[in-house]
RNA sequence: GGAGAGAUGGCCGAGUAGGUCGAAGGCGGUCGCCUGCUAAGCGACUAUACGGACUAAAAUCCGUAUCGAGGGUUCGAAUCCCUCUCUCUCCGCCA
């Protein structure tokens, strides 16, 4: 969320913001509620200042045993009156809150203006489109052929969006989990984080899912505040919720697997075939804290990071800026990783690196102190996916496809998958 | 699931016949003094949020709130009552 005084002092800038964003949020009835409450706070505050005031001469007098009856008389309406006041004052934070937290991130300057994603800027570009002399099949008819994917079981034991791996094929997501872990920790300085795949209200609050997105998010019925969560990002932000760390602790780089759960409201009917876009689906998971100052580069480094797996395992990609409209609700900046995938014929999103500055940390209270004795200040929080799993498999089906209905494996995956080097019939 | 114990500041730990308690004491930390250096010693300081005054902005000052969370009783609650959450011990069940 933004700072309130941020948006009291530059209601011009946020207006132009989520005008950029495309988004709306009332802007003139937050600054209307803004005022108010802080109206009946001075007032209220001055009667609690006299409360204790009297309150206090009270004690004093019982104590010499002089009589205060009038005074206990008179200071009962004071605070019958500072108890309708502070129902006032926190219906009116309330209010406050729930709109402070419709509000988006402002976008860094550096984030191209635009409405859609065919307004995003491509940054730069690794390898040409894979090239064939046959014609390729899409990953789900080479899963099925090879006996590897299995989506008509999965949607007898499940449902739609549900996928069942299979010999090889549990096996290469499985070699691609250790591969984006062992990458990340071994030679990019992650520590490795095994989270909860279930967190509460507050941590999805914490992170931007919450309030505004529920519908995306798989709850649990018998814990009403229980979520399935989204991402990674979800519970590793908030492994520092309500924390102050200290400025050495800075930066911290996590990385983790986990299962993903999403509800995927509102895009029925898209990418209804293959491991596109699944219910459940693996992430290997990138956070960041760092401090305000080295965000921005962190973001670059991150960005690197996630797109060296692809590099690895030599799949042709482009990075895309996204532009204001495209742009993810908590976010500042992005940058979109995409793999080429034939099936689709174009490139397709496989990672989303972000720089959240403050927004997250504003929301989820994750704080650093700069120097020792100084005020704390709000961390800046950052993630990307290191891969999207299911999609890098596919990825790996569709371009290392071969005409004999085989697929070979990438070279650096073959310690992960036993020796093997050829996924066949 | 059953029975019991507990949750206080960065940490440890006082504080339950309600009344200057934001909270004793200790540790840790910061600054100053002392010292040839180190150790020890002495002194001061040692939370956060919000609102206000002042300010270019800070610093500073004033006020309010915060003793797991929320609600209640009361002129007044860390202290009493209710609800919830979490932690610990024992029993049961279980991968």
């Amino acid at each position: 969320m933004l700072d309130i005084k941020y948006i009291r002092q530059n209601p011009e800038k946020v207006k132009e913001a989520l005008e950029n964003r495309g988004a709306t949020a009332d802007l003139d009835k937050f600054l209307k509620l803004d005022e108010e409450r802080r109206n009946l706070l001075f007032e209220v505050e001055k009667l609690k200042s006299q409360r204790n005031q009297e309150s206090e001469e009270i004690a004093r007098k019982k104590k010499m045993g002089e009589p205060a009856d009038e005074q206990i008389a008179r200071m009962k309406e004071v605070s019958q009156k500072i108890k309708e006041m502070d129902e006032r004052i926190s219906q009116t934070e309330a209010e406050l809150q729930n709109l402070l937290l419709t509000i988006p991130n402002i976008p860094d300057d550096s984030v191209p203006i635009g409405k859609c994603d065919r307004d995003n800027a491509e940054v730069r570009r690794w390898r040409e489109p894979t090239k064939f002399d046959f014609t390729p099949k899409p990953h789900w008819e080479i899963g099925a052929d090879l006996d590897i994917l299995d989506f008509e079981r999965a949607g007898k034991i499940t449902g739609s969006r549900f996928a069942v791996y299979k010999g090889a094929g549990a096996r290469l997501e499985r070699a691609l989990v250790n591969f984006m872990l062992d990458l990340h920790t071994e030679k990019h300085g992650y520590k490795e984080i095994f989270p909860p795949f279930i967190v509460n209200r507050d941590s999805m609050t914490g992170t931007g899912q919450l309030p505004k997105f529920e519908e995306d998010a798989f709850k649990l019925y018998n814990n009403t505040d229980y979520f399935l969560i989204p991402t990674a990002e979800v519970p590793v932000t908030n492994l520092h919720r309500n924390e102050i760390l200290p400025k050495e602790a800075l930066p911290i780089y996590y990385v983790a697997y986990s299962g993903c759960f999403r509800a995927e409201a509102g895009s029925a009917g898209r990418d209804t075939r293959g491991l596109i876009r699944q219910h459940q689906f693996n992430k290997v998971e990138l956070v960041k804290f760092t401090d305000q100052e080295s965000s921005m580069e962190e973001l670059e480094k991150l960005t690197a990071d996630a797109e060296e797996v692809l590099k690895l395992l030599e799949l042709p990609y482009r990075v895309v800026v996204l532009c204001t409209g495209d742009l993810g609700f908590s976010s500042a900046k992005t940058y979109d990783i995409e793999v080429w995938m034939p099936s689709y014929n174009r490139y397709v999103e496989i990672s989303s690196c972000s720089n959240f500055k403050d927004y997250q940390a504003r929301r989820a209270k994750i704080q650093y102190r700069p120097e020792k004795g100084a005020k704390p200040m709000y961390v800046h929080t950052l993630n990307g996916s290191g891969l999207a799993v299911g999609r890098t498999t596919a990825a790996i089906l569709e371009n290392y496809q071969q005409a004999d209905g085989s697929v070979v494996i990438p070279e650096v995956l073959r310690k992960y998958m036993g020796g093997m080097s050829k996924i066949s019939v």
